[in-house]
DNA sequence: ACGAAGATGTCCT
DNA sequence: GGACATCTTCGTC
């Protein structure tokens, strides 16, 4: 297990090459972002708790999931001091367990796009909004150290259009299940903006 | 009540 | 690289 007390931005870059488990289905992590809470702008938990974050301010281990452009299941781990906000997003894994039910969730998919994107990522694993506020211990999901794929590479973290000058995305460099880079379309161009 | 903005995914040229 | 689907949340009128 990791120690999720640390500040996401220490932690995320530690989580590259980790094994996410639940129910079944393990995936080594690839892509992961840091968010700093209620001290990031870019954060959910920016605009402080609310309905739709309260999760984000549980203890360190909580499992926050938000719903994504109406679609989409994104998954984080609540991490640093408590109530404060800060989690790391899940953003792309390597299928290594539970292949078979991760296929039949996403029918047609190559191997390597099957949790490619927070989005897939939170359908390989077969995450819905009832998961968030679960923790991650022995009976629910499980994060364990593993050996990165690829060099960890940092940069700024995809479709966020404030403090796009942070470089709190870590990812395994090179690796094909990595999703890739998007900048907002809304940053204005020429601020600096950290 | 209305409109715009998303921590996205997929398909198109 | 760009368009658009999709729908909840939030700010504003």
């Amino acid at each position: 297990m990791f120690d999720l007390t640390l500040p996401s931005v220490d932690l995320a870059p530690l989580l590259v090459g980790g094994l996410l488990t639940d129910r079944g289905v393990t995936v080594q992590l690839t892509e992961v972002e840091a968010y700093a809470g209620s001290e990031d702008p870019a954060a959910h938990a920016w605009a402080g708790p609310r309905p739709r974050t309260k999760d984000l301010f549980g203890p360190p281990g909580t499992l926050y999931c938000y719903l994504s452009h109406g679609l989409h299941i994104c998954g984080n781990v609540v991490c640093g001091v408590p109530g404060r906000g800060s989690a790391v997003l899940f953003r792309a894994g390597r299928v290594v367990a539970g292949m078979e039910l991760v296929r039949e969730r996403r029918p047609g998919v190559a191997d390597a796009a099957l949790a490619r994107g927070p989005g897939n990522l939170g359908r390989a694993l077969g995450w819905t909004l009832a998961d968030s506020g679960r923790m991650f211990a022995a009976d629910g999901p499980t994060l364990e150290p593993g050996e990165p794929s690829r060099p960890v590479s940092s940069g700024p973290r995809v479709g966020v259009s404030v403090a796009h000058g942070r470089p709190w995305r870590f990812w395994a460099d090179g690796d094909p299940t990595v999703s890739g880079y998007r900048r907002s379309p809304r940053i204005v161009p020429g601020r600096h903006d950290w």
